[in-house]
DNA sequence: TCATAAATAACCGATTCGGTCAATAGCGTT
DNA sequence: AACGCTATTGACCGAATCGGTTATTTATGA
């Protein structure tokens, strides 16, 4: 059914994700109407329906995209060739903030999704967001060594993912993103002078 | 109107209000229907409009009665006593958790409501959190000589505030509360060694 | 037991819901 | 210009839900 929306060009697609996805996320599964996500996209309600059949067609379909996307975006995950920590941690943020604005409702309409318990979301969110998954990726056994008191490092990293989520609340608020970024920037910069021993500063 | 509402027990008061609070926090004002509210709080719809009137009034209350409740919240706040900036962090995070275990909607409806841009909201929001505000409340000039680096200090501070929106998000995620304040309170321990001179740690 | 107050089920007109369909607008072909 | 074909939409459908009212039931207290 979803063939029609599929042979719309790529913009106009994309258009009508992002409302729908943005009406889905800010108003949930029942709440939000195909009235007022037809008048974000800036169509009619009847093409919505002749795009994707009905309600939950669109929303499966959402979810699927959604699913890919992020899959995709993991996929892509090549940050292991940085060799410290702190670096990769920055590689991290920015790949997580690229997306963010290359996708901008992606990560809320999951995130509303997972408040409704979508079954099929369990098992992907799981394998992304794991922090064990993550705690691997980005933190590696010799980087603890750098530390003045090497078990500082696990916490640090830890701290790094509340304040992760910190920012992005920040960045669905409006605020800038090179902005934070900066001060992020900074921020990591200060906590490696702070927490490395001397041999290890440049 | 509201005097119908205000002559029933705390307890029942509390539970109507909580209800009202978490279906408009997570649907705005016109999405939130008072049908849900009703099921909700264990009542019938008719009760709700016995007691408040209309929805209006009934989001107005709620309004007024969270404005009332940051204030004096923030009226509460006396932590100046203590001399040390962690240790002052450290206060201020125990007063907000507390603060958000006793009223657990109310952080969420005012966000809500602000995202509606409700007016009267501005004021009350600007004097409750802004930076600056919390900031000379929090960050002292005497502490900044504490740090090895003295103009690390506002870095740290701001750090702060956004891991306090990332524990934030955790919480209202419905991580236990006690299990994310053990790690934070490891986490300004570990701050405060790594960034103070030697003589000043303990 | 009875009067009174509190709570609700049933109901109201209006609106909005998801979904359909016939009419229209756009567009390449002849 | 007239045609045919398709993409798009305005108008419409019955059903559900909206905010709000009212008549009836339930609880209370003298």
């Amino acid at each position: 059914m979803v063939e029609k929306f599929l042979a719309l060009s790529q913009e106009k697609q994309a258009t009508i994700r992002n409302a729908a996805l943005a009406c889905f996320a800010k108003h949930g599964y029942e709440k939000a109407s195909i009235h007022d996500i037809a008048v974000m996209a800036g169509i009619s309600k009847a093409s919505v329906f002749q795009y994707f059949g009905n309600k939950q067609a669109l929303y499966q379909y959402l979810l699927d995209y959604c699913i890919a996307q992020m899959k995709q975006a993991y996929d892509a995950s090549t940050l292991d060739l940085n060799t410290d920590f702190f670096d990769r941690v920055w590689e991290a943020s920015v790949m997580k903030v690229e997306n963010l604005k290359k996708y901008p409702h992606i990560a809320s309409f999951i995130a509303s999704a997972a408040a409704e318990s979508i079954p099929e979301l369990k098992d992907a969110l799981f394998s992304a967001t794991s922090e064990k998954f993550v705690e691997t990726l980005v933190l590696h056994e010799e980087d603890c060594k750098k530390f003045k008191r090497p078990e500082d490092a696990l916490l640090v990293f830890r701290m790094f993912m509340m304040l992760a989520q910190g920012m992005a609340v920040q960045l669905e608020n409006g605020s800038d993103y090179d902005g934070i970024m900066k001060e992020f920037e900074k921020i990591l910069k200060m906590l490696k002078y702070n927490f490395y021993k001397e041999e290890y500063l440049p």
